[in-house]
Order: structure tokens, then C-alpha cells, then sequence
DNA sequence: TCTACAATTTAGGCATGGCTCAACTTCCGC
DNA sequence: GCGGAAGTTGAGCCATGCCTAAATTGTAGA
């Protein structure tokens, strides 16, 4: 009978934390993790996910019901919530004190998050005033692991005449962070809906003091906090 | 047959990167690098070694010859550099930028070393001012991956009375560098023998203001730049 | 209810990079 | 010049994490 291994997150492969990181994602998106969603997101496929989910399931960090997708047990969510705010710390501390544009940071913090022992990362998170949110809005856990969660939003969800603050986008698109990077559309941002074309077409938004023409696909990535109408 | 794969050492696997980097160790302090001592470097067993000799010389990193041991052809040495400037940069990076101590920062950089990009290599050098040596007085290959390679004798070699700075010292003993960090003695510091005494005894410094008491193992690991006699 | 199809799991392989054991050079000292 | 120690190699094993192909299960529609 081998011992249950600790829970931490250093102690598992690099594949492993990808797993959990995964399933997190899915978790909070789906109530829960299926087997193909995880392939698709992990870019691997099925059979690898099945073998990998009875792995994770040994180690402690998920339950898995036959046919019925995995849900992370505590220990595995704590487990997600570290390499999470690894990598958010990491992502935030590329822009801030080594001057990376927020486009490059996703890639870099993909590798970093697996490499940083506990003490950097607390170091990091120090050296940055610990920090509540990444670059690209997204809320970064505590060192008890605990995550603001915030409903926001899409951008496409607002009707014309509303204006907001730009909070969160997903960090897993540079092409979208260099084009909103380029017209200075970041998080904080305030935006206002001037009109949206019908049939899923552009929005017209200002922001910035100009008017911008947005894709109805970047308008659902960009989420906002609402601010009132004008 | 197969294409040699490119030489950059961010292709190859992270066993791949310490082999090579263990080699030019080896090679530089004695000429060739045995199986036998690889083996003792990397803590593995030498018919380990065996099998990933063979790997690298497939790679083109290396030439072989059957009880010989390997030297690094001049694709390997780059490799190893590029891991080595990784390294050093790393360590004063995790100094310098993030406060943490010379005898943390090895084991941090071993793993670090394999999880930069070439992009986050420039900015870090770039952040540091293109830095030549790293907290424990090892140079820094250049961008071109060029080595100042210093002659420098150890602390043991001088005799009483001759006076010299403290350059260097390896960065694998964090029980040393705790030591010498908490007396003050860093690379830069003047230091004096005063009097060695006999059978491998302790050595009597005079560092900063007070005389102390430095084994015959620290000497021999501390090493200087001869300053004249006094 | 039955059946077709999509989702999932199992079975069997492959590459990497370790390990042990056993056998084979090579070299050095006598 | 020969025997043994040091050094080297090959054969075969293990775990990780991916793959393809083939079975199995669950479910939704006729």
C-alpha cells in the first residue's frame, strides 16, 4: 500500500498540474470536467485523458465516475488554485518588472508556473505589493489560496448607450491582447457601447477617446463591470 | 535518417542541457569528461551516463571516443554556455532583483535555468546592465556566449602575509556560502592571510576588520586574486 | 424498445531517461 | 607480461505520458 502523496503542488509532475489546472477551468465554466472538453483544452486526446484522470484519481485529486467526467476534491483544487496564482504572479511580474507586453506573458508563464519553488513565488508576490488581479484582469488566488470570483460581462452583452469598465480578458489570445494593446484598450479601461451592428456583426466602442470597431468574437472575450447607462 | 536537430539548447530536454553543462564542468577543469565522473556529478549511475553519451553524440554535441571519454564539439560548448548564462543570470536576477541569498539561489537557478526563453534571457541581462559576473564571482557567458575565463588560485594557495580580494566561489555549497555570507565574506572583499597552520589545519584571515578561522576545505573552495605582499 | 452514434475506456505501443546486473576493455603495478 | 582494478558497455527492466485502434457504455431518436 504506497502512502497517499502530500498534497502540495511541487511535489507533482508538470503534467499532473496541467491536469488539475484544467479541470479547474472547466469546473468553474461547467459544473464540471468531461473527458473530451479536457482533451480539447490540453490539445491531446481522449484515450490520454482517460489514462491520466485514473492517475490524478490514485494521487487524491479528483473523483471519477465512470463515463460521468471528474470533479476536483479539495486537495485538488488546491492544488489548481497554486499553480494558478503561480502562474498569475508569474504573468503579472513579467509585465511589471521586467517590461514583457502582456501578449508574450501567457506563453512564458505556461513553462514558469511549473519551475517557481514556494519562496519565489512569495518573493514575487511581495516584490509586487501582493497583488489581486494579473495583467490581464484576471484575479489572482491568495496565499491561503482563496479566488475572488467576479460575475463580469461580456462586452457583447451590453446594449448601446452603456457604458463600463473593461476588467478581464482571456490571456490565451495574444493576436487580441497585441490589438487591444495597440489601441490602449486594457484592463481599467473605460468603454462605452456607441452601436452594434445586427447579425453578430462589429460594435462600435469608445474608448480611449475614439471610437473602435470590435469583432463580435473579441466583444464576447472582453468582459466589463457595468456602470450605468448614460 | 534524420536531420540533425538544431544546436540551441531550448530544443533539447532538460537531461540533455544538465549532461552537456556537466561536461564543459568537467572539461574545463580536467581536459576530457570520464563517464565515471559524469556519473558522480549528475548523481546517476555510470551506465546511465553510457546511454545518454550515446544521445548527445546522435545530437552532434559531442564526440566519443570508446574509453576515452567525450569532449563537447563546438556545438555542444554553446549549448552548455547557454545553459550556463541561464544559470549565472538567473542567480543574480533572483539577488538583485528579488533580495533572496547567494546560498538559496543555486537551486532555484537549476531548475530556472531550463523554463527561460531566449526573450525573458535578454530582458533579464538587460534589466541587470549585461552583467559579467554572477553573486558568486563566476562570469557570465556573453550574448555571443563568449567565456572570461579567469585564472584565479584558491585561498589555500597563498601563503602568510600575502594579501588578495576574494573572486570566486562555487555556488553548489549553501553551508559555505551561509557561513562565509554571515561574516560578511563575499566576492569583492579584501582578505589577508595571516598564518596557516600545519597538517591541512585552519587558515587565520583577516577580512573585514576582524581575523577568522577558515578550514582547509573553505580555503581550497574560496578562490582569489593575488594582490602583492605587504 | 431498439438502435445508432457519440463519449469513454481499455489494450497495446513508443520515446525518454532513469535503474541493475553481468560482461567486457584498458591500463597500471608488480 | 599478467592479473586485477577501474572504467565502459549492453541487455533488460521500470515509470511517465503520449499515441492509435478497438471495445464498451450511455443516451437520444425512431
Amino acid at each position: 500500500m504506497a502512502q497517499l502523496p502530500p498534497p502540495e503542488a511541487h511535489d507533482l509532475t508538470a503534467a499532473v498540474q496541467d491536469y488539475a489546472k484544467a479541470i479547474y477551468t472547466l469546473e468553474s465554466r461547467d459544473g464540471a470536467a468531461s473527458t473530451t472538453d479536457l482533451a480539447a483544452l490540453l490539445e491531446v486526446r481522449p484515450a490520454s485523458v482517460s489514462g491520466m484522470l485514473r492517475k490524478l484519481s490514485a494521487l487524491g485529486l479528483v473523483e471519477h465516475e465512470r463515463y460521468r467526467g471528474v470533479r476536483l476534491t479539495e486537495r485538488g483544487r488546491r492544488v489548481a488554485l497554486e499553480v494558478i496564482r503561480h502562474h498569475r504572479l508569474v504573468e503579472l511580474f513579467l509585465v511589471e518588472s521586467l517590461g514583457m507586453t502582456w501578449d508574450e506573458v501567457h506563453a512564458e508563464a505556461e513553462v514558469l508556473e511549473h519551475a517557481l519553488s514556494e519562496e519565489l513565488e512569495e518573493l514575487i508576490a511581495e516584490k509586487l505589493g501582493n497583488p489581486t488581479v494579473d495583467p490581464h484582469g484576471d484575479p489572482i488566488p491568495s496565499r491561503e489560496l482563496k479566488l475572488a470570483e467576479t460575475e463580469a460581462p461580456a462586452l457583447a452583452e451590453l446594449e448601446p448607450g452603456e457604458a463600463a469598465t473593461f476588467v478581464r480578458i482571456s490571456d490565451a489570445e495574444p493576436a487580441m491582447l497585441r490589438f487591444l494593446g495597440e489601441r490602449g484598450i486594457v484592463p481599467g479601461a473605460r468603454l462605452e457601447l456607441v452601436e452594434r451592428q445586427p447579425f453578430d456583426g462589429p460594435l462600435f466602442v469608445r474608448a480611449c477617446g475614439d471610437v473602435h470597431v470590435l469583432g463580435a468574437t473579441l466583444a464576447r472575450a472582453m468582459h466589463v463591470q457595468r456602470e450605468g447607462k448614460r
